[in-house]
DNA sequence: CTGAAAGCGCTTACAG
DNA sequence: CTGAAAGCGCTTACAG
């Protein structure tokens, strides 16, 4: 027997309700919404004509259990108030349209540690509610993500790379080297780097892209050139942190004349902190969002959109063909020329308007 | 029988498995990850131990099923990239902390029409993935609302209004009012407002406490300096559509002294192009996001992380009982002066450094 | 083109 | 503290 406060009756309408106000099966119900075509036009019309005027649809929930697989796939982001996600998100919702799949972004929040932001992506990953998962920016110890393998789930990696996963990143070491070689080749005595929080392997990378820049050419590395903002909210990718490491930079002994920062957003700040300061340095960023074009921002390319679009497209087939080889894509960025360097009156073939 | 690839196979370990593994009854195995405390510390040991081993997990769907709540509710948002947005949330998520639930964000994507809008956040909420709604900036007409009402699920609007549903904003007519008139009374002579695509209520409530607050001050409303920019994307919601409307102001015959802008984030497009043409007059914007502080402009500030936790309890209240009365919530925008109007050179008791 | 029935993996009174 | 069993709302061979 049904028995349900008033509220809660409406929303119990299910397949049988339909079926029986159509004079049909549950099977013949189901058979509509499942575009299943051996369903006369007529039956197929009643039936559509019933279940819209009683409001019907069928519970996702029962859908999964019956069918073994959910037709979603579940986006993990730590950070979700971030200009790189969003075009990551905005090249996979775009490449989403050609499935028949739905999307679910899963905000990672309040994680303090490794083992919490672990735990918090196994959680939503053991639940089951999605044939696969992209991470983004989920940067783990290689350790965790081998015994994630133990969960047995199609997994793309965005902007982090592990062995054992389809992954789909950045050469960071390269894209590091490349701006801080083009600063010392246009003739900056001394290069100073903002950086972040050395959690991730990115960050990780860019120190080390930066450091072999300058080694490369004779140079030598001064550890105390390579400076972070004041708060580490964020691991430091703030407009705020960025602002902060300016200041040193511009207040620095060694001053200074030009300045590799590890991420657009770092660099923003950093831009207001050199016109409050009334000082200006050239300064390349890293990831080229959107706003970095907008501010003329030099800045070292993520094809953060077809990196979407990719991830999305191995997921896919990761989910068809479980036991494919495992693919790696690791674009190599791409130096921006804009404002934020003319004065260093490069060679402007590759700038852009 | 079971049968499933070897992919499959290890996915489909069920309580059945874990059950039969411990010795235990599956009634026993779900006692345990339901935290019931009628489990002996022994056998609640013993199933841990199997289950972890096992990489087990109650899936979602299934108890979704036989419980008839998902613990999970629905934040549903047309514009995921967006500062905005991105404070409500946290005030969601600080929130949530208190509940047993989980949030689950639906970026509703590529709508064209506002009947295309309507039938993806229906799609949302009929499959029943959660037990309530949030819906951040949906805008939709009243017509729309009511019909909704039909499925007789619990929602909670943000940032918009309908009589039949909780809802948290703020009262946009007072806060463009407010900036307007402070504008007029600081000695500004022509004042002109940057506006976007009037396809939701806050924009034309916007637009409507602008014109008041010229009338009530016996000016002449000139909707020549009611300002777009040149494309339409997001609604002309963006930096760009803000440079560009900056652009025209400053280039109108009527020479306005000051303006009022619908957005901070058009506002800071204004502000950057009053940089590039090295003209500058007194600029307000309209919501207060992080990045605005920083900046230095002048806004009408929406407490938009008490919005976001406010909203998710008036759901949560909703979702315990169905049938209490509808609540609103409308907070006053506070005028929040900072250096982009310095120069009206006014009393600064409000002001912030 | 349609229906009867088994099964998906859980939870939850009920009984002990 | 523990188990047997019904039920959640679907899908999908199977049979006709």
């Amino acid at each position: 027997v049904r028995v349900r406060v008033a509220y809660k009756t409406a929303l119990s309408i299910n397949i049988y309700d339909i079926a029986k106000s159509a004079g049909v099966s549950i099977a013949t119900v189901s058979r509509v919404f499942n575009n299943n075509t051996n369903v006369s036009p007529k039956t197929r019309q009643k039936i559509l004509d019933v279940a819209e005027s009683m409001g019907y649809h069928p519970r996702a929930f029962a859908q999964g259990l019956a069918r073994r697989n959910t037709k979603t796939i579940i986006l993990i982001v730590p950070i979700l108030s971030n200009y790189y996600f969003m075009e990551i998100l905005a090249g996979m919702q775009d490449k989403l349209l050609e499935y028949d799949y739905d999307l679910n972004i899963y905000n990672i929040k309040g994680f303090e540690s490794v083992e919490e932001l672990r735990h918090q992506v196994e959680y939503v990953m053991k639940k089951g509610l999605a044939d696969g998962y992209a991470l983004v920016s989920v940067h783990l110890p290689e350790s965790d993500w081998e015994s994630m393998l133990r969960f047995r789930t199609p997994v793309v990696l965005v902007d982090e790379f592990s062995p054992k996963f389809d992954s789909v990143s950045v050469d960071s070491i390269e894209g590091a080297y490349t701006a801080t070689k083009f600063l010392i080749d246009s003739g900056c005595r001394c290069v100073a780097m903002i950086s972040a929080v050395e959690t991730s392997k990115p960050i990780r990378d860019r120190i080390h892209g930066y450091k072999r820049a300058l080694e490369d050419s004779g140079r030598l590395v001064d550890a105390d050139l390579i400076i972070c903002g004041d708060d580490t909210y964020r691991d430091g990718f703030t407009e705020q942190a960025g602002y902060a490491a300016m200041m040193k930079i511009l207040n620095h002994p060694s001053k200074p004349d030009s300045c590799f920062c590890a991420s657009d957003i770092q660099a923003l700040g950093a831009l207001k902190a050199m016109r409050d300061a009334g000082k200006e340095i050239p300064i390349i960023g890293f990831d080229d969002i959107q706003i970095s074009r907008f501010l003329g921002l030099s800045t070292m390319r993520q094809p953060m959109y077809e990196m979407g679009s990719m991830a999305l497209d191995k997921l896919m087939d990761r989910i068809e063909n479980p036991n494919r080889m495992v693919s790696h894509t690791v674009f190599s960025p791409e130096l921006i020329l804009r404002t934020s360097t003319t004065v260093l009156n490069q060679a402007t073939e590759t700038a852009q308007p």
